[in-house]
DNA sequence: ATTGACCTTAGACCATACTCGAGGGTTTAT
DNA sequence: ATAAACCCTCGAGTATGGTCTAAGGTCAAT
């Protein structure tokens, strides 16, 4: 049984975020000792690396409470449940990507416009491309 | 001389997003009436206008007000000057860009990774990879 | 004269993901 | 025995970009 702070070395993050996680539902109460300590399972070790690796790769903590719903009722939930959830998540992805991507091309044109001299910038294309409308 | 109110239909905008520029500093105050309802000139106009664009391209509003900095004072700037403040900026998109493609190719992996079928999700790949510590 | 549309302010609230401080108890090491 | 290091709770603060509410004043039309 692990305290909070070994836990939290153990998982790379700080003790406020394990309560905050508990707070939150992402992790279950658990057992307290004689002086209220909170004290963590091998299980509960393994829900933070199951929380760690899924914010690794992208899920927001609410989609990781759907996540471990999921993985709680697993047995219940079939393979394809679980792997639409993620291609649901994929699609997402794909759409901050498009948009960071448009973000970037808008950013390209307007640097790839400016002479960038050392001239005052009281015509800065980049300035005047800023004032026009763009819808 | 506009009012709040057609300020906001002209731009797009919530009346209360525009005293929240105002109150941000990303306005200045400008002109009351005797009832004291804020009134916008052209200049204002204008200004909103950049502000839009500057959030169309990606801005954020913190990045915008020093943006405006340099176009109130860009006699004094050079083109340079700008030019550089937009390529470091670009410069941040494509860490975010280098993000997001990361958290895409782990859940494509995690994706492929998993049959999707009817059958309990009991032994799901996807599960099983989000528990294992990723760095 | 009164209804409805518009304007004012200050301050609270939303989501996201923590982080910190205050005030207090416990455990461990010297 | 006492100090350092650890634990507890609750509540507030951080950053981002607004949105909403309450309680009120103003303006145009009927």
């Amino acid at each position: 049984m692990l305290k909070i702070g070994q836990l939290a070395a153990l998982a790379s993050v700080s003790r406020d975020t394990l309560r905050f996680y508990e707070k939150h539902g992402l992790i279950t109460p658990g057992e307290r000792n004689d002086a209220g300590y909170r004290l963590y399972s091998e299980t509960d070790v393994h829900r933070i690396s199951f929380i760690m690796g899924a914010k690794e790769v992208g899920f927001t903590l609410n989609e990781i409470h759907q996540l471990l719903e999921l993985e709680v009722t697993k047995d219940e939930k079939s393979c394809h449940d679980i792997k639409q959830f993620v291609d649901a998540k994929i699609s997402i992805v794909n759409q901050r990507l498009a948009e960071i991507k448009r973000i970037k091309k808008s950013l390209q044109t307007l640097s790839s416009a400016c002479c960038g001299g050392d001239e005052p910038a009281t015509h800065c294309t980049i300035l005047e491309a800023l004032s026009e409308q763009t819808n």
